[in-house]
DNA sequence: CCGATTTTGAACCGATCTATCCAAAACTCT
DNA sequence: AGAGTTTTGGATAGATCGGTTCAAAATCGG
């Protein structure tokens, strides 16, 4: 046929994606991408549309083992449905303080992209939306799941517990951001955890 | 003297600060600002040192009467403390579905610099850092006073209470910009009052 | 009413932005 | 080996970026 590619297309995803994660949407150069991914432009232009398509290819791959990981966590159904989601907001704490090395990290690529970009790229938005559909009906079945084995003693709607849960995920990664420590971070963990379990 | 300006610094300031919130510090162009404020380049560049300074100024701007109207709230002694804590809640309900008319608003231009630009504007971080102890001393000293007059019945530290509370309206205000609407932030902020309540 | 001083708008600066173009290189298939 | 096809790097385009410069306009004190 005709001369072959000399890099991985998943491992360039992987570098943009790192990219737009540290620096952002806007902030992150072609250039930039280029010095991370190791491609020329040509060859980054060649195989995605643009750099909003390289964008929406590397926040989907992020967002979908993201989810796939809490979802991994939500769905075993060997621990009871709060310790579940003690388990989930561990991990949380866990990536905000691995992604941080000294410094402050990039926190969320999710998050990230919910506040710097949802309201322009109407692409991004959609993505994050299914993302936190399928996110919350994980969260509402295991609250329900919950309920039933006694571990979540809330008579609040498992919906809006589910809501609330994904929101304090929210909350701590701002915070995670805007300074918290892992001790910070454990303590609104198991604050969030009593309004489910008492 | 000289020729005076034919401008007012603070509307002009409340302009850029609108134009920063929305578009996020990155992708507000000077010619954005320009527009928005209605000034020439020169009047924008001989009042304030540059962007940056301008969007310091701004946030600086935003950060204190956004905290001032949440503190004025906390330090009302004539509502017991959890009532305070639901009074803020619902404060931030009606921020973010009045700044949001028909699709989805600009949220908190502090959560919004704190995911974008705290990474690499060292004067903003530090402005975020200040805001946030800020907020925290008050969301504690009102938490003690709810322990007292037995509004608060949570026995986890009030500083760590504290933390919670804050992550919980940086959640609400993301899961705001995620697209919930009205009824799922107050739910969110209900049950984010139950953790202290119960 | 005039000199001093400041503001203002427009032109302009170099740098950088995303994206394209093109010719040389590299590979497969016949 | 040659024809055909794709990749690749570098040059380049055109727009826009943040910021500066400058002369005209406007206002003051005297």
């Amino acid at each position: 046929m005709a001369r072959p590619r000399t890099f991985d297309e998943e491992r360039a995803l992987d570098a943009a994606m790192r990219t737009f994660w540290e620096k952002g949407y806007e902030a992150a150069s072609t250039q930039d991408l280029c010095d991370a991914t190791g491609l020329g432009r040509s060859s980054i232009y060649n195989t995605f549309k643009s750099k909003q398509d390289l964008f929406e290819r590397a926040l989907g791959r992020y967002l979908d083992s993201m989810t796939t990981a809490h979802l991994a966590i939500l769905e075993d159904s060997t621990r009871s449905g709060a310790d579940r989601i003690r388990a989930l907001l561990a991990l949380v704490v866990e990536d905000e303080t691995a992604n941080r090395t000294g410094g402050r990290g990039p926190g969320c690529l999710g998050v990230n992209t919910t506040v710097e970009a949802a309201a322009h790229e109407t692409r991004a938005a959609e993505m994050l939306e299914r993302d936190t559909t399928r996110r919350l009906s994980a969260l509402r079945t295991t609250i329900e799941e919950g309920r039933r084995d006694g571990s979540i003693a809330s008579a609040r709607q498992p919906i809006a517990l589910a809501r609330f849960v994904n929101a304090a995920i929210a909350g701590m990664r701002v915070s995670s951001q805007g300074g918290a420590d892992r001790a910070a971070l454990e303590s609104i963990a198991e604050i969030t955890l009593d309004a489910l379990t008492r």
